[in-house]
DNA sequence: GATGAATGAGAATTCATTCAT
DNA sequence: TATGAATGAATTCTCATTCAT
């Protein structure tokens, strides 16, 4: 029995349930039922339980994916020529991106600095340290502030659900406030 | 067929469940069963249930005390000599209280401004905004920040929660931020 | 310690509790919980278990009240100088109580055969003995019915609850079909 | 993504359930748990709501399955050489197949009239009108009884328990005596 | 005696997971 | 491999009955 490459349509089902959850597990949280999940695939539940062995470990999966996606974003960003802008638009994003999705937003913040997570432990603090490194050599950010506390202010950003209220002005007055304090202190 | 005061072992009871709940909810999630919150109360199950007729009025009751409580500690605070300070010790309380509590922090920043909190829409904002305004005064804080504001910072550093790691410093660098940021800007 | 008269109160709540009891188990069934029978009563659940010890008994209690009434009004038939008109009387009477209650019909049903049921095994069998007898010798009904058969119409008419569409137009009917058939055939 | 046609061990269970809980219901009532239905059949509890999500579901399943079964017999007699015979048989059937089975008889009179019923709807009256209308030309039975008339009297004489004592004979002259009823009146 | 709070055994229902088809 | 039926533990909630106040 040799180990063999998996086959075409086992992978692109594989594809197809991670990214269903995905979808499903930003509208309605992780707490909808894996059956909803094989539904929204397009897959029977056993084919969602062959290629993840358990509730958690979908979970997991899809979580890994978006910090995997989450980390090229942020490389490109410390490529950037404005790194301080570079860091606007990183809170900005993550603003954005979690407004309205508390569930996601928990499985963010629970696992993101997680062991499980060693390949996003690797690039996504890489890329951070980089444009943090950046951004402070061109005097837009406080030499104080390091990787952790970027990211914590980044999970902070990402867990307040009402932001979009008043068409997202307050979230451009938290982010404003939040980046004047990053900024170097006179 | 007069009203009658309830029963002083009813009130106990009420009370004491209160109690193992938040504990309970605090410890370990909002997802733990009823069964388990009885138990820790030491009452029976149906104990429970007749004092909180679902499991979301129980988790509800056990959250308008929580911000009734708060609202208290605000109060306090908006009396205080040193405004700027105050602002610094309600947001360095936030993060303690918040620290690895995050399905309690999940609860918090769903409802707390929702319409069901009517005593503490009032109690709460009002003693934010009189906290604010004195701050502003003082001029420690800046103009453009007021009570929505504000309670979005709250809320967002309530929901980090691996701010206790090495022994909270994390936590004070990120207020420290924050705070800078809030300040008057040159 | 000797057996005591009951106090004056008692009785009064043993009365309230039979009524309501009674009231609420026609509208809503017998599946009612015991706590809103007492509430209806106006009394605490308490009161009517210590009058009735089981919920079973009380039910029984109620529905030998029924029945004890139900028997005098067929001893005022018994005694009408028109017998078979009486009988008409009666079955109309059935019916009509017995439309849109179904719940109570079965506990009539169930149990009004019981040997449980002494008083009303002696009081109305005797009072539609008398009924038929006259009605038989005054040749409105077959000779060959006797108690059994006629409370097995009754039974059977009051299970019928949708008599009172169109008006009882229907439930005319149908008591015309059974009163046909109940007179001496040629 | 084509809709399959039910696997055979599914729809082998679903009889089961089925029959399993039409002898249950019918043996003790439509207040056994759920948990004695699946025991009855030999499945998992989960197995039963599966295939009935509800337990309301599961008895107008059973209920609906029983009419269309009657609904058959119904369409034999009404085919018969001498229809008045047939009416008489088709009451006798009803009042042996009730006999003792309070719960079912109920959910036979509440529903058996529904909109829900729609294919009974259809198919039962039919069967009743035909077989009417034949006896009625036959002479046996009076012009002025028609379909909702002879219901009635079937759910009148099917919720009669009691017919089983002295081995039926009460059964016999109930029936004779609705029957004479049915005959044109001279 | 009256009250109503406490109790806990069910009951219906859900859902992650297993396994026959 | 894919499927989806079967499973049963767990969960929320109800209610008859008991018992302290």
């Amino acid at each position: 029995m040799v180990a063999r490459a998996p086959r075409a349509d086992a992978l692109r089902n594989r594809s197809r349930v991670l990214a269903a959850a995905e979808q499903v597990f930003v509208a309605r949280g992780t707490s909808v039922s894996t059956e909803e999940v094989a539904r929204a695939a397009g897959v029977g539940i056993g084919t969602v339980f062959r290629h993840f062995p358990t509730k958690a470990a979908l979970i997991e999966a899809v979580f890994r994916e978006r910090l995997r996606r989450f980390g090229e974003e942020v490389e490109r960003l410390a490529a950037s020529d404005d790194p301080g802008g570079a860091i606007w638009v990183l809170l900005s994003r993550v603003a954005e991106v979690a407004a309205g999705k508390q569930d996601w937003a928990d499985a963010f913040a629970a696992d993101s600095m997680n062991d499980a997570f060693s390949p996003a432990r690797e690039q996504l603090p890489r890329a951070l340290g980089t444009l943090l490194t950046r951004a402070r050599r061109s005097g837009t950010i406080r030499a104080d502030v390091s990787v952790p506390e970027l990211v914590a202010l980044m999970l902070a950003i990402s867990r307040v659900p009402e932001l979009d209220a008043e068409g997202g002005a307050l979230r451009a007055r938290l982010l404003s406030i939040v980046f004047d304090g990053l900024r170097p202190q006179a």
